[in-house]
DNA sequence: CGGCTTTGACCAGCGC
DNA sequence: GCGCTGGTCAAAGCCG
């Protein structure tokens, strides 16, 4: 009997932390949502200037102004193991490794436009969805992109989506003029989502929550992170209209 | 045959 | 000084 009573007090305190868990993502989700519609506020009056630095670029001359160091979240298509991130450029692969923090390995381009490139990118999986690839770009192009691809312009720093090249989505950290500056990544679909209800899931469900908890407690960049979510749900919506 | 990818070796930076 | 880690090099193999 000792066992049941057991079980049932881990189990009160479980319900417990789910509950308080629970909340915490509840108030994440409300000032996301709030921040999200001040932000659309914002980008109805002055839309290509708080869009510096985040998804949308209009302008090459901005594109070409923006910062030399950036990272890009390319969903993968399921099944799909290799490590390419279709951009509109050429390059061509100098290495690969696998670093401590995460099992899949790292691959290293070089731009392969013109030989005088100093562009780099590193392409990892990403190690919390693995259906997402995390491409980092250094430098910036001294050419423009290929004319012959047709594709739009993505150097380090400028945002514009890929079109008709690829079937994925993406968002963009900028890392602005720091490449060293930490970023985070935040999945904020989670609420209201379309997963099963399965025990398995709940738990995962859980683990994510407690995971973005933790990693919001200790990231000062929360604002950063979030305003890339913001940017990403911006590129999952119809283009605002532009002046 | 030339260009690209793969992969083990090598090097530099950093922490202990 | 040593070991660990990330980044780069370069030889070998593959492919069109």
């Amino acid at each position: 009997m000792d066992a049941v009573e057991t079980l049932r007090e881990e189990l009160e305190q479980l319900q417990k932390e789910n509950e308080a868990l629970r909340s915490m993502f509840e108030v994440m989700s409300r000032k996301y949502r709030m921040l999200h519609e001040a932000y659309l506020r914002e980008s109805n009056s002055q839309f290509p200037t708080v869009c510096r630095g985040f998804t949308r670029f209009e302008r090459p001359d901005v594109q070409l102004a923006a910062a030399s160091c950036s990272q890009v979240f390319v969903e993968t298509e399921p099944g799909d193991e290799s490590l390419i991130v279709k951009d509109g450029f050429q390059w061509r692969k100098y290495g690969q490794k696998v670093t401590k923090n995460n099992p899949s390995p790292r691959a290293y381009f070089k731009c392969a436009m013109t030989p005088g490139c100093p562009v780099k990118k590193k392409v990892q999986r990403c190690l919390e969805d693995k259906a997402f690839l995390m491409a980092t770009y250094e430098g910036q192009h001294n050419h423009d992109v290929d004319p012959t691809t047709g594709q739009s312009l993505s150097s380090p720093g400028s945002s514009a989506m890929i079109s008709g090249t690829t079937p994925t989505s993406e968002f963009r950290v900028p890392v602005l003029d720091n490449p060293f500056r930490p970023s985070i990544t935040l999945d904020l679909n989670l609420s209201g989502s379309n997963r099963e209800n399965s025990s398995t899931d709940v738990k995962y469900k859980e683990k994510r929550i407690e995971e973005y908890v933790a990693s919001l407690a200790k990231d000062p960049n929360f604002t950063v992170a979030l305003a890339a979510a913001v940017a990403r749900s911006m590129a999952e919506q119809p283009k605002p209209p532009t002046p």
